[in-house]
DNA sequence: GTATAATTGATTGCATACAATTTCGCCACC
DNA sequence: GGTGGCGAAATTGTATGCAATCAATTATAC
């Protein structure tokens, strides 16, 4: 990788392991990020790190208050329900582009995330989370809309963010039978039907997870992101 | 105002600047934004106008490209047309929001903002797109959800600049009386009329411009920019 | 013992410096 | 006139340094 390539991912590729990280509960909501503590994780000065956030910041994953430094975001409970309810908007788009955009393959890809999803079921929890935000993100690719894909994964980090903070335990269980029923509609090209089952997956998450506010504190357990750090100090992806 | 605040504000305001200049049109698609000339200008070093360019590329208003530095964004038309598209799908939810929390108040602060893009019908094109504008995050405020203000507000900025680079001349004069088209089916609580018409409403703004695309060259003409900056330096908002 | 003030260490905000990269201007050559 | 090469200037990427602020600990007063 050249000079030029690895420093341009730099950057990047923090943003993304934070990201990861906060969809995969490594990082949780009211946790603290200290720019230099990140710094060091990372192998960087505090200069990226500060671009890191701020790109965070800005997608709503984290929370910079002034002199007081960086923190996972703690979405209130109407915060959480809107996110979900502005993601089955824009999901409905993106169900839309997909058939008008069919092809064999797009069905062939759905099913081996799906498949994935399968194996990955009894897993540790934050592996299934993070498929299942992945079905929502590779349809959105699928549909070939930049915009679309820009805010389907943005709000879907969101999204996971808030289910890190209100999902009850395994709440996000019943998932891959209902994405399974998405794609079969997308297969027949029914977008009445499969924007109804993607409307009511994305409800039923929601239902099922924001019963209860049981929230964590500030905590700080920054050694959990190693796994992470190390593969950006490494220049992998 | 305390040296804190005022910090506070600087990035926050060199941000707001450069938005309220991308959207009137001082600041066009594929203008350069040199980060030594925008710290002069602005008055702060280069490590403020980073943050705040990094911000606003996460917004979708500008691109940042390794070792090339800052530029307004171009978006394709295609991207223009989705933007458009997935605003429709968010106003719905606005409109359906405002309604829920109808009181008296907002209406007269809806009139009273319709008001000043009567008076300002006439004035400079750059001032009647920022009332439109600033009409559909209004109505995004008064909606009560934060969630929705933050896309409302990310998606008219960006729809805005895509005018900006698709628009024919004047192609946006007719949407007073849609505004008020859509304030009155608010006044009356007919939920289906108003999100009807403001459906109609984005579809016809965005029908009305996108039909050339008259693209401008990668200019650079800070000095337009001076208003803008000289608030911020002033401390102002 | 409790509350408050002072001190100390940690962290953040942001300018500056330096290396790397890109852009521009000039010159030579075809 | 057009193209390519070279060097200088401009710009970007990013670390570092320092002042300001905050948080935690210690000292003091009641």
């Amino acid at each position: 990788m050249k000079a030029s390539n690895k420093a341009k991912h730099r950057t990047d590729m923090i943003s993304a392991a934070l990201r990861s990280a906060i969809l995969e509960r490594v990082l949780m909501p009211g946790m603290k990020l200290p720019e230099d503590s990140l710094g060091e994780r990372f192998g960087v000065s505090r200069t990226l790190i500060r671009q890191s956030l701020e790109r965070l910041a800005a997608e709503g994953l984290i929370e910079l208050r002034r002199n007081k430094g960086a923190m996972v975001a703690k979405p209130s409970l109407e915060e959480a329900r809107d996110l979900f309810e502005l993601r089955t908007q824009i999901e409905d788009l993106v169900i839309s582009r997909v058939i008008k955009n069919m092809t064999p393959d797009i069905i062939t890809e759905l099913e081996a995330h799906l498949a994935k999803e399968v194996e990955a079921e009894h897993a540790a929890e934050p592996k299934s989370i993070r498929l299942a935000t992945e079905f929502h993100i590779l349809l959105a690719k699928l549909a070939g809309s930049p915009v679309l894909l820009r805010y389907v994964e943005e709000i879907g980090y969101r999204c996971g963010l808030t289910l890190s903070l209100y999902a009850r335990p395994h709440s996000t269980d019943c998932g891959i039978a209902e994405h399974r029923q998405i794609i079969e509609a997308l297969a027949k090209g029914d977008a009445d039907t499969a924007r109804d089952l993607m409307r009511h997956h994305l409800n039923a998450v929601a239902d099922r997870a924001l019963f209860t506010s049981d929230e964590g504190g500030p905590l700080l357990y920054l050694d959990a992101l190693e796994p992470y750090a190390k593969k950006v100090r490494d220049g992998g992806a």
